[in-house]
DNA sequence: GTGAAAGCGCTAACAG
DNA sequence: CTGTTAGCGCTTTCAC
């Protein structure tokens, strides 16, 4: 049978109040004596509290949602992982939800975690577009964007990574390199990482006086069928490119099949560098040359700045713009 | 300012219970005007119902527990993604808990789980030893256990797959290849996944009239650390071996690695086969034979048995046992 | 058709 | 040092 706070109060004869204070360590002022009768009886009848009795009153679930695309997409479980790691440091769980970039299923994410009165929300958003989004600015509780931020969003959290200096660093690599005819194959433009690794595309190029071409951008999903896919259009007509920069990692292990299939060498006929430095990465052959995310440290700095908030131990959130690194593996080359 | 049901029936000129009745569906017996005015209401002030509230004397949370080793450990985030689907179909959602393979933090977990109520918990064990493991016999909401099962945990669900047949069918294909000299690498034997693949290997070779020798077991962990690893060693003596069968995928990578970097030909000097089929499985030169396990089916699936059993759809909980099937692809070839 | 009232298990003043 | 009391926001009989 369940024990309630009764329960022990009654075996222990003493008040609910005495052992609520006695289990919340809100209890210098009780006498050893009680407070040792009160932990054996929990003990002895293996008494659990019922925190959702006491959430209703406190007001605090000790619980954040995590809203994301797709935990089976290997870019977020990292982000996950550091997330849940901090929660559960901090005494908080975590809620997955998995959106499939889809606005309704964002919404109805969105909307059971305040009915169940999560303390704040994690939120990986699918779109930029903020007129759509305005149930997040409805949300009561704090909210931190990670990875792709809500522009115009502006009283929330905010942890992002400096994608256009990550894309330049590496496009400027392929040039110092020797690589001169460099195609991007990346995502959808509507997404704010693909505009900014673009941004950096450019940047480099213009630095190095080179061109920029609008053609030689193909913009699709993240996802390795699109890689494999842009490859074999862009080789479908006789071209000019020796270097592929990807706008995820996955594109570019899509890509490298694609290439394999071809028979074109990575890196000698063709530079190959990808973005995020998933886990993967370093398992291709040849191992990929990319940008690495701290993608744990995302999810990690994301948890401790929400709890934070959460706690009022920041009073602000300014956001966090964390660092890139150029990973130079096999798949590029000095020429 | 936020809404409780007490203003929506203030507002509405009615008894907060008949908004409960109207926003839970049971008003068979209310007017059209009535209900009308609630959901009006409802939308005007927009009107969030406090599940912690209603948690609270229903006493269902609609909230699960999913307790694994590592959602950055890219054989989970498959059946997390598969149970937090049927979960959501079935208005539940999931809290995710990673325990590292520690028994610690399995207890806490399930602790933190019980005391927030959780209508259940999807379990991958970390150990088998039923000794250690019972608080999970003293859990007072129904549990499934998916992949690692603990053995002397009677009363409850289980989903596995059947890694005796799945190893077994390995191990036949690569000596019907022409392979003979077979190397086991594998996880630690305290898991039973581990020692069931042992079982099937064992069983192929007797089958096939070829004497099992203990010394062609490696035994480790399942990450590619120890695939790489134990290649280096296996091939630091002068060994007659044509073939690693290994544990997992990740071993096989690593093993991969290592192999390439002995100037060992996959499939030509060593045949290669993992289990699991990941999704990096295919994207590895040569893309890997393996045996393929149902993860999202295995999740999907623990998190139905799970919801009918707590909401008495399911009487008795008997075990599913899911079908592997071998995935031929590069790593291995006729001889 | 609808409402009054009791209570889910806990915390938080405040009083003593 | 400890107990009394009054809720938290909701659901659920049962009565009208």
């Amino acid at each position: 049978m369940k024990m309630t706070i009764k329960d022990i109060a009654r075996l222990a004869d003493v008040s609910t109040a005495t052992v609520s204070k006695v289990l919340n360590g809100k209890d210098e002022k009780i006498s050893d004596r009680t407070r040792n009768r009160i932990f054996a009886l929990v003990e002895e009848y293996n008494y659990v509290p019922n925190r959702i009795a006491s959430s209703l009153v406190t007001k605090k679930t000790k619980t954040l949602g995590l809203i994301i695309p797709n935990i089976a997409n290997p870019f977020f479980p990292e982000i996950a992982r550091g997330a849940e790691d901090l929660a559960n440091e901090r005494g908080y769980n975590l809620i997955l939800c998995n959106t499939d970039d889809n606005l309704e299923k964002e919404e109805s994410y969105i909307d059971m975690l305040e009915e169940k009165m999560v303390d704040g929300i994690i939120f990986t958003a699918s779109s930029q577009r903020k007129d759509k989004l305005d149930r997040l600015s409805k949300v009561s509780v704090p909210v931190i964007t990670v990875d792709r931020e809500v522009v115009g969003l502006a009283t929330q959290g905010k942890i992002v990574v400096d994608n256009v200096k990550g894309a330049y660093d590496a496009v400027n690599y392929l040039i110092e390199s020797g690589y001169e005819q460099i195609v991007h194959v990346t995502g959808p433009m509507s997404s704010k990482p693909a505009r900014d690794r673009l941004e950096g595309l450019k940047k480099a190029l213009e630095e190095n006086g080179l061109i920029f071409n609008e053609a030689t951008v193909y913009s699709g999903e993240f996802k390795s069928e699109w890689g494999y896919e842009a490859v074999k259009q862009i080789f479908k007509n006789k071209v000019e490119i020796d270097a592929l920069f990807c706008g995820n990692d996955l594109i570019a292990m899509g890509a490298l099949k694609a290439l394999r299939e071809l028979n074109l060498d990575v890196p000698n006929d063709i530079g190959l560098v990808g973005f995020d430095d998933i886990y993967m990465a370093q398992m291709l052959e040849p191992e990929l040359t990319t940008v690495s995310q701290p993608n744990y440290e995302m999810g990690y700095q994301s948890a401790e700045m929400l709890i934070d908030m959460i706690e009022n131990k920041r009073k602000e959130a300014k956001p966090i713009i964390l660092d890139t690194k150029l990973i130079i593996r096999r798949s590029t080359k000095k020429r």
